[in-house]
DNA sequence: TGCACTTTGTTCGCCTACCGAACAAAGTAG
DNA sequence: CTACTTTGTTCGGTAGGCGAACAAAGTGCA
């Protein structure tokens, strides 16, 4: 046996310096809203002297701003800093199997417009991309100055991604796309970066800053819809796994003895609990029950959720049993991965109760240690927004993390180069 | 909705000043072995002058010393800095559910000493202890001057460890220890840190520093025993859950009309491969076919492998099943977690391709995207002693990442307190 | 009201870690 | 032997951050 240095990760250089202290302040008064110096000063652990100074760097960017006078503490009041949230705004692209949605939000994830419109994109390309122009045009000439307060692009594709090559989409999931995005487009159009990643994890991205998953640095978001992904955060961050391949969720096999599915396992859980599984299901009820909502018009995930919030049978049958389903998935998944909590997101979100009872339900049955089985599995309360705000949250993200990639941020540490 | 900032992970004070300038290069001169000045000034992007610096600085250590020239590359030779290997040994103790081993290792993760003892440790916690410390007072006695040199001791433990409360056993796993694992004492009796983690996580660190895993940033180690237990490196390091239960892949459900287990669940993974369930499928096995090796002694998880490496049908027709079994579950962790690498060790490492070839033919036929399916699955080359190892590992990473946590190695930012 | 005490924010000199230029030492290549 | 490299050290310079001191602006109690 040979021994070896385990390799390293990140460069040494890269791994010693902290980063510059300016963006570590200004991602912390992003976070605070409103701080004043001193209180700056405590929280970085520098000198009100530093801290001083560091304000001052940052009102230059005109990303911070003097907002008044904070409440005194037995002495002089503070004069607070506060983040401008408007300083300038994010469009975040939501394209799934069967639609566009787009918005645009603030830097405080704030959605200033949005708007949604169905399309066959997983089967036209050149139209969808047409449609994501006509859109955005759209919502940006909705909001005042946005053109020049644009600080860049986030768009979710209901496709892996790989994150070196980010404009290229996986040739398996969307074969008409040929691999190619198109997404150059918009930052040719709009003039500033555009980042893309796959919809799960930011939908995952948008519940830790948003929504369920804020304070959890580990928990995992689930989006039920056509197909069925899992968004993995670990330790604060998206995870991507070695491939970018993490998170298919919907192919684990929850019955070896189960229907084929077309990835060639059997009794995957999209088998169970997928978008057409559903719709098939549906059917086969309906034509024994013709009493039932369902009856009366197309049968969709959609309507399927709709005819359950109105109490529907055949549609609460499903529900429960597709929960049941969803749940031994979900005891898997917290027996070997232990998250924080489960966020389900998608087409089955506006069930609540009805969804969650007979889960939770199956995953207590099913789970080894009480605290896993304790794990609190939530369903998201962001709405059919989540996924564009998790795709604007992206760019906002790296823009407080590295604003150096951010040329219209240009101000705060502008020689960083590249 | 209410929109709030998600919280923030580390304070932005740690998070914004890089580690000691040292303690970078300390640990790059360990990955070089040996590294002249000027290279050590290349890698870590700071000039000659402060590389020399740092070297005089770490000199002083004793952990680095200047090691003869190498080559010219045109110009004068360089003088080597080597890291001292031998300037402190690491006792690394596993612990698992019936034997006790322990080793003594370099800063190399050199194994130097090894011993074991089978003992029912999870009955007898007294005794344990007083074995543990009979072994340990045994092996260091057979290293000249380990005494003095000793840096720390890492134990691995088959049981869940809350590392805020390290010296807590889990009172389901270990209910005889009452939660108490009385380590204070190894502590008190060497007067060094001690450290511990489950022993699946552990051997996981072992494969990334010395194994199958090296150079990989996501990998699955799969521990085969008594119980099955999956050590997770996400970016290269332990992953441990929301509450340290992360990695319970025994538990996780093959089959919802199995066999029920003990932790409440039907089909669960060890109800197929755990150690106890092989044995009862042999002793079933064995008394339709006495013909077998397996036949003329005692049963074991042991004397199973040992049977199927002299290729008796009996042994090997259950590790086949086994296989098949492992690999339903290994083929749902590649679809969620896209492993670059999975590594089996523990029981059956010592098969090999025997165990291999079934498990990736099932993994094959059960997994989505071919990339995932081609996920390396592999057995672990360190055998018996790799968990110790792990143990090892863990106080030698922690040493180099922050020798701040060891008076022994004073000199090295000696002021740093806690 | 006055006085003691706090807290905030700024100024200014100082200290330390790191840099760059210059240089000697020790090699290679023709 | 000469021209050119590379290494390692020395030494003065610089910039980022610190601490002490101080003015400004508050609170609370006699």
């Amino acid at each position: 046996m040979d021994f070896q240095s385990p390799d390293q990760g990140a460069s040494p250089a890269e791994e010693a310096r902290g980063r510059p202290l300016v963006e570590v302040a200004l991602e912390s008064i992003w976070h605070s809203r409103e701080i004043s110096r001193a209180d700056l000063a405590r929280k970085l652990e520098v000198s009100r002297s530093t801290a001083s100074e560091l304000a001052a760097e940052l009102l230059d960017t005109g990303l911070v701003a003097e907002g008044g006078d904070g409440p005194s503490r037995g002495g002089r009041r503070p004069i607070l800093l506060r983040f401008q949230d408007e300083a300038h705004v994010i469009l975040g692209v939501d394209m799934g199997a069967s639609h566009v949605a787009v918005a645009v939000t603030d830097l405080r994830g704030r959605v200033l417009v949005w708007t949604e419109e169905a399309h066959p994109v997983r089967d036209d390309p050149s139209g969808t991309r047409a449609l994501i122009i006509r859109l955005a045009d759209e919502v940006l000439g909705r909001v005042p100055g946005a053109a020049r307060r644009l600080l860049g692009i986030g768009i979710a594709v209901a496709s892996p991604v790989d994150h070196l090559d980010p404009l290229h989409l996986s040739e398996t999931v969307l074969p008409a796309w040929k691999g190619r995005s198109g997404f150059e487009l918009l930052r040719e159009r709009y003039g500033v970066p555009v980042f893309v990643d796959n919809d799960a994890n930011l939908g995952a991205l948008a519940e830790r800053w948003w929504g369920g998953g804020r304070g959890l640095d580990h928990f995992t978001f689930i989006k039920l819809a056509t197909g069925i992904g899992a968004g993995l955060i670990f330790r604060g961050q998206i995870y991507r796994g070695a491939t970018n391949a993490a998170g298919e969720i919907g192919h684990i096999s929850i019955d070896p003895r189960g229907e084929p599915c077309v990835c060639g396992n059997r009794g995957c859980l999209v088998t169970f609990v997928g978008g057409d599984a559903l719709v098939r299901k549906a059917e086969t009820l309906v034509a024994e029950n013709p009493g039932s909502l369902l009856a009366e018009r197309c049968i969709s995930p959609g309507s399927i959720e709709e005819a359950a919030l109105l109490r529907d049978p055949v549609a609460m049958q499903l529900v429960r049993e597709a929960a049941q389903h969803l749940g031994v998935a979900i005891a898997g998944l917290l027996n070997l991965l232990n998250p924080g909590a489960v966020i389900l997101g998608g087409s089955m979100a506006r069930l609540k109760e009805d969804l969650l009872v007979p889960l939770r339900e199956t995953v207590v049955r099913r789970t080894l240690v009480s605290s896993v089985a304790a794990s609190e599995i939530r369903v998201s309360d962001l709405g059919p927004q989540g996924i564009a705000l998790g795709a604007s949250t992206l760019v906002l993200s790296l823009a407080l993390a590295n604003p150096a990639l951010f040329p219209g941020m240009r101000g705060i540490a502008a020689g960083e180069g590249r």
